[in-house]
DNA sequence: GCAAGCCTGACC
DNA sequence: GGTCAGGCTTGC
């Protein structure tokens, strides 16, 4: 699941393979992938100059120096859920699930785009439309500052988990992450933003970025989706302490890690370690009970199989 | 049935 | 405006 450390792992491992080079010819295989029309995808790709790669958040920005007006332009990259870029010579045959193919000049290689679930886009944007994908997300993550953490937590109601997924606030966590920097700060997942202590508030600022930093340091974590461009999975799977690890013994007390379904997405977290605050009873409460008893009769038998 | 990011729309 | 549910997608 790519967050933030895939797509600035992604980056990384791009920049040196594709700075300065010429895209030849773009093939689009799949044009669900595509957000805009195909054929003024491939014209607006084709004879430009990648001139540098941008991040924030999840969302990649590859910036194009097109000759001919010499204007710009930039291929927006969101990987969705399953989406893989890689750079492969064009001789290496083709992966199902391979719906867009970009080949550089000078060289025999080519950009991939790869995506089984079909959940990430591609899109060819002006200077313009980049810019307002831009504002609409929040800070990035790593970079964001106490005092804005801090302002924006002021009156949220909903859950903290929930709060830290919304990318207009704070760009870069998805569920792997935000489930492991509650963690860290040792907050309980339906906690309201607005009305933790102080000093929680704070742990989970620090939470998120060291989270992040050390995932970023292991080239993101893979389950079954994630490759970097050159085809390698991440290292951050083996240091996770809550994320699927349902029924497990929490590393730190030994308590056996719960589930809870919070904005339709799963919530791993420990019952010891990660306390229910006052302000969580009647209806989120209710709420997580009734998913937990889903989850013991579905899910967690599973998460017990796969082990 | 479940996993997930992102978008849309309903509701308060 | 905040919050959340639903839908998309496909392999396990």
């Amino acid at each position: 699941m790519p967050e933030l450390p895939e797509v600035e792992t992604v980056l990384r491992g791009l920049k040196p393979r594709v700075s300065g080079r010429r895209i030849a010819a773009v093939e689009v295989l799949n044009p669900f992938v595509i957000t805009g029309q195909p054929d003024a995808f491939v014209t607006g790709l084709c004879g430009c100059s990648i001139a540098s790669l941008r991040r924030k958040g999840k969302a990649l920005a590859i910036e194009l120096e097109c000759n001919s007006a010499e204007s710009r332009c930039y291929l927006l990259v969101r990987l969705g859920m399953t989406g893989q870029v890689t750079v492969t010579s064009q001789d290496v045959p083709l992966q199902p699930h391979t719906h867009v193919r970009i080949l550089l000049e000078g060289g025999k290689e080519e950009v991939r785009y790869r995506d089984v679930r079909r959940f990430g886009r591609l899109r060819c944007c002006t200077p313009e439309e980049i810019e307002a994908v831009w504002t609409q997300l929040g800070p990035d993550a790593p970079e964001i500052s106490e005092s804005q953490f801090l302002k924006a937590m002021h009156g949220r109601q909903g859950a903290v988990k929930g709060w830290l997924l919304n990318q207009q606030i704070l760009s870069g966590l998805g569920n792997v992450y935000a489930d492991e920097a509650l963690f860290e700060a040792r907050i309980h997942p339906l906690a309201q933003p607005g009305r933790l202590p102080i000093d929680a508030a704070r742990r989970l600022h620090r939470a998120v970025k060291k989270v992040l930093k050390r995932a970023v340091a292991m080239q993101g974590t893979s389950f079954r989706d994630y490759i970097d461009i050159e085809g390698r999975p991440g290292n951050f799977s083996s240091k996770l302490r809550v994320y699927q690890r349902t029924g497990e013994p929490c590393r730190r007390c030994g308590r056996s890690i719960q589930r809870v379904v919070i904005s339709g997405r799963s919530s791993h977290f420990c019952p010891r370690c990660q306390p229910r605050p006052r302000h969580v009873s009647s209806s989120p409460a209710r709420r997580a009970r009734k998913s937990e008893k889903a989850a013991n009769l579905s899910g967690r038998r599973q998460v017990f199989k796969q082990r």
